[in-house]
DNA sequence: CTTCGTTATATTTGATTAGATATAACGCTC
DNA sequence: GAGCGTTATATCTAATCAAATATAACGAAG
């Protein structure tokens, strides 16, 4: 038996940032495409593109600077405000799972 | 922009207990009646009915003590272990909510 | 100027899930 | 024993959501 937990950031009562975006962000760092994170996922191109492109459509800042054409067809960089998001949310994530576990033993299931 | 948050318990993998399901059980009590919960909750008797019957599957003691036919067609009561489910479930939700809520106002986005 | 892999977008198909519908058992009440 | 409203369960339909497919624009490189 355990406790498990989702948390997200809403903006104008659409989800912004959550555990599956930030996660998908990782991945766009980490290849520099927006379709080679889509594939190591197992998601399709469209889903990646249609959450990436919410994220931007709420974000005040830019968080990815996307090529189209050119060397390898393009690609797509984060943004240091858009690895900003990744690195508190994953904190903030992770301090809620230690929150969670600790107050989980005081209870009786 | 506001904080939004999920947690729920599981057993052996599968969902035990979370939002929904403790609305429900807090619905069930409250009417002791299951398809009165489900009507309220504009839910379908066959999905409470589902919902209700994984807690009691996975739960050690009995959640509900349910009485088919007779008086008014019949009824359903929560017992004192499913009553301390919801007490619990909701002190630890709300304890989580605090929490986050605190965190929250530590970050920049 | 052709090739390449990417971003960008619409459309159509498929699958999974939720919902509606139907039916039966049950036991008290009248 | 007929009626009632509930629990219990199966089956069929609808709706939603995900996935696959198709197509175009783009710009560097050869």
């Amino acid at each position: 038996m355990e406790i498990k937990s989702r948390l997200w950031i809403e903006k104008e009562g659409k989800p912004f940032i959550g555990f599956g975006r930030i996660n998908l962000l990782k991945q766009v760092d980490k290849t520099a495409s927006i379709s080679a994170a889509a594939k190591t996922l197992k998601m399709s191109y469209k889903k990646a593109w249609n959450l990436l492109n919410e994220i931007e459509t709420l974000a005040e800042q830019p968080v990815l600077v996307k090529n189209i054409g050119g060397k390898n067809g393009g690609g797509t960089q984060v943004t240091d405000y858009g690895k900003s998001l990744i690195l508190q949310f994953e904190t903030l994530n992770q301090n809620c799972i230690n929150f969670l576990e600790a107050e989980y033993k005081k209870l009786e299931l």
